[in-house]
DNA sequence: CTGAGCATGTAACCCGTTACATGATTTC
DNA sequence: GAAATCATGTAACGGGTTACATGCTCAG
């Protein structure tokens, strides 16, 4: 229940699922995702635990919106998350299930292919992820030092994103390496 | 379904439920995982998809076991799943959510608590990939030239493990001084 | 005779996705 | 009047986990 303890901690400030959901795509989308079909009935179950409140705000556009605040139980539960150990978790990498069996084509080149089109992938990634770094960075060289701790660090996770698809990368550049040279070898 | 497909692709050799499960923890391990509750109910699937045909075996030890051969159809399907382009998915990484709040702690030294944590979880988590490699590593240079397919793109997959967990690793450290800079700051 | 490893399965549950349903307001 | 954005939800389904159920054989 993962969900819970990240909308409880966007709750610093008091906000609706629409809202909530906005923060997803703009702030956490390079290590979590959620939709509104799994955020709605998640603040309702938060709701009956009394980790949250809602209020019925109007809005200038647009119908209702229901905003939601963290109480003193839900700030505590929050606590306890954070305290715990980091958790790590099982990770399926579908990409690397296919390159597993890439014996199965009986053509090196195919391969190559594959891993020319996975770096391009993990290329891209990256790109969009120093892009976001790029708007962020201030212009003075001590920027980060200054940087309020909200800000400083959900930066960090973005680097941590972005060690993840440089490490990717070399990856796929030492089996390309590898890749090749067998089949020169040949 | 990408278990289906692993199954698919394991099938090179005939094999049981459990012993595809046994596959799981030693070979795939570092990418993916799968129980028997999920393995058994797939293989039924799949032979009422006529992508596999079982052989009842009399095992010595313990009681029968059934066989599984993938058929043509089967083989094609691998194959078919092995032309696409390589699918990337969406990660959720737990502790990513957790380093995103470590704000709320109001206390760095917390802070970089996590972090050196999280470095130690990763570093033993590499440890093992590095053991495992040790174990399959030949002595003469050219080793890696001479693998057969079926090992040399299984390899690779190992590679992979071991760039994410050295990028993970480089990127605790980043962090950790950021943090260490801040404190030092104040 | 007990426990470990071999061997196969079912049931309940949880998390997350896709699709569907509804309706207000603003902009073109 | 159509499309985009704001706003909240429900229903069906899929993939995966944990727990449960059963039974064989071998070693100590």
């Amino acid at each position: 229940m993962v969900l819970k303890y990240i909308l409880l901690g966007l709750l610093s400030e008091p906000a609706s699922g629409y809202e909530l959901k906005k923060t997803f795509n703009d702030s956490l989308n390079h290590f979590w995702a959620a939709e509104l079909s799994q955020i709605y009935p998640t603040l309702k179950k938060m709701k009956s635990e009394k980790l949250i409140v809602s209020k019925r705000m109007r809005s200038v556009i647009g119908p209702d919106k229901k905003l939601y605040s963290r109480t003193k139980k839900g700030k505590e539960e929050l606590l306890k998350w954070l305290s715990g150990k980091p958790l790590y978790g099982y990770y399926r990498f579908h990409y690397a299930a296919q390159a597993f069996f890439l014996s199965e084509k009986k053509d090196a080149k195919k391969a190559l292919q594959f891993y020319c089109e996975l770096r391009e992938m993990f290329q891209t990634k990256l790109a969009e992820l120093e892009q976001i770094e790029e708007s962020l960075k201030g212009m003075e060289p001590g920027w980060l030092d200054v940087l309020p701790e909200e800000s400083f660090y959900p930066y960090l996770t973005l680097r941590m994103g972005i060690h993840k698809m440089a490490g990717n990368i070399a990856w796929c550049d030492e089996c390309i390496a590898h890749i090749e040279r067998r089949v020169h070898k040949k």
